[in-house]
DNA sequence: CAGCTCATGTTAACAGCGCTAACATGGCGC
DNA sequence: GCGCCATGTTAGCGCTGTTAACATGAGCTG
C-alpha cells in the first residue's frame, strides 16, 4: 500500500479523526505550491496518509474542496481587512491606507488562498459559506468608502458601491498582476504596496479627500 | 476508430495540412466553453480529427499550446488597444477613454483570450513572441499615459510608468472581477464599462488632468 | 457489558487524461 | 522513380477523478 505514510506520524487506527482539516490543509499546501491546477484530489489524500477515495466521504468532488479553501481563505481574509480598518480608527485616511497594505499582504502572505479565491475558477455562490464570506470581506471596503465620502461636502458625494468597487478593482489589480511572491508577472520599480499607495492617493485627491495642495506624486 | 469524425467537412489523407491552426482554433473554442482548465489537449485532437498524439507534433506539450494561444491573444489585444489610441487622436483624453473601452470590449468580447492571457497561469516568458506581444500590448498604454502627462505643468507629472501601471492594474482588475461575458462574480448597478469611466476620470481628476484643469494646448 | 448502527475508512474498477515509443504514410526534393 | 523525414497512427504507461461494494470500529441503546 504505497499510499500509506512510510512512518505515520500521529499512529491511527482504521479511522482518522479529523480528515477534513487536514485535507483542507494539504490542499493549501499543494495549491500554494505548484498552483491551484496543480493540486490534485488524490496527491492531499496521500498526504493525510489515507486512500484516495476517503475525501469522497468529506467533500462530494475536487471542486467542492476548492471552494471549501476559497471560503475559509476569504473568512481569513475578512477577518484581516476588519483589522486593519479598525472602525475607521484613528481617522478614516490612516485605517484607509491600513487597509490597502493589508489587502495586498495578504495577498502576498497568502498566495495559496489568493488564488483559491480569485483564480482557481470557483464560483462564488459554489456554497452560501462562500458568497457570505466574500460578502463580508467587501463590506469592509464599502464601509471605508462610506466614512471617507462622509468628509466630502453633500454635492460631491460620489456612490460608495462604486467607490468601494473601484478600490477593490485597483487592489486586486496589481495583487493579481504584480503582488504575488515571485514578483508577479513584470519586474518593476516599485513595490506593489508603494503602488497601491500612489494609485489610491491619485483616486483619493481625484475625489477630492485628501492633503488639499499635495502633488500628485505619492511618497 | 471513433476519434474519427462521422463526416469529415475536409476530407483529408494521411496527412492532416494545417493541424497547428486547426488546434490552436480548437483550443481557443474549448477555453471559451469551459475555462482554461476544462480544456483539454485530447479534445482538441478530437476536435481537429486526428488522434490524441498527433498534436505533440506541433506542440511539445498541453501547456506549450496555451502559451500560443494566450501569445495569439496578446497580439490581437495588441492590435486591439493600438487601433483604439490611434496615436493619440484628436486629442489625448478622447483617445484615453476609447483605450478603456477597448480594453473591456476584448475581455468581454474575446473571454477565451483572455482567460489564456490572464487567467491560465501561463507564465509570461513562456515563450519570447509571448513575452514580445504582452509588452507591445502594455506599450500602448504607457504610450498614452505619456501622452496625457504631457499635458501637466513641468512640476507635477507622475512617472508615466507609473500610471501606465495603474491604468492596467484598475483596468484588468474590473474586467477580472465584473467585466466577464457571464456579468462577472457579482452582479453590479453599473456596467463594467461604466465603472472603468468613472475610476480612470477620478484618477485623472487626481493627477490634474481633468476637464476643469484642461489646459489649453496650442498645437 | 453486548449488540447494532452508521459515519468513516478501504479496495477494486472504470474512463479519461498527458505523454512517449515504435511504427506507418505519403509529399517533396534528388 | 526513389528515398527521406515531417507528420500522422497505434499501443501502452502511470496518473487522475469518481463510483460501487465492502470493512471497521466509535458510540449509542438496552
Amino acid at each position: 500500500m504505497s499510499w500509506k505514510r512510510d512512518r505515520p506520524e500521529t499512529p491511527r487506527g482504521y479511522h482518522h479523526g479529523n480528515l477534513k482539516e487536514e485535507l483542507v490543509k494539504a490542499a493549501l499546501g499543494l495549491i500554494g505550491e505548484k498552483g491551484p491546477n496543480g493540486f490534485t484530489f488524490a496527491e492531499a489524500a496521500r498526504m493525510a496518509g489515507v486512500s484516495p477515495a476517503a475525501p469522497y466521504r468529506h467533500f462530494r468532488d475536487r471542486d467542492e474542496l476548492l471552494a471549501d479553501v476559497a471560503a475559509r481563505g476569504f473568512q481569513t481574509f475578512e477577518a484581516a481587512l476588519s483589522r486593519a480598518w479598525d472602525q475607521g480608527r484613528p481617522d478614516p485616511e490612516t485605517a484607509f491606507h491600513r487597509l490597502g497594505r493589508a489587502y495586498l499582504a495578504f495577498a502576498h502572505d497568502e498566495p495559496a488562498y489568493y488564488s483559491a479565491m480569485f483564480e482557481a475558477g470557483v464560483p462564488l455562490d459554489a456554497s452560501p459559506e462562500l458568497r457570505a464570506a466574500a460578502d463580508r470581506a467587501f463590506a469592509n471596503l464599502r464601509q471605508a468608502a462610506e466614512a471617507l465620502i462622509a468628509r466630502l461636502p453633500q454635492g460631491k458625494r460620489p456612490p460608495a458601491l462604486m467607490m468601494a468597487l473601484h478600490i477593490w478593482a485597483m487592489s486586486h489589480g496589481i495583487a493579481a498582476l504584480f503582488g504575488r511572491a515571485d514578483g508577479g508577472r513584470r519586474p518593476l520599480p516599485m513595490s506593489a504596496a508603494e503602488l497601491l499607495e500612489a494609485g489610491m492617493l491619485i483616486y483619493l485627491q481625484g475625489l477630492g479627500i485628501g492633503p488639499e495642495t499635495a502633488a500628485p506624486q505619492a511618497g
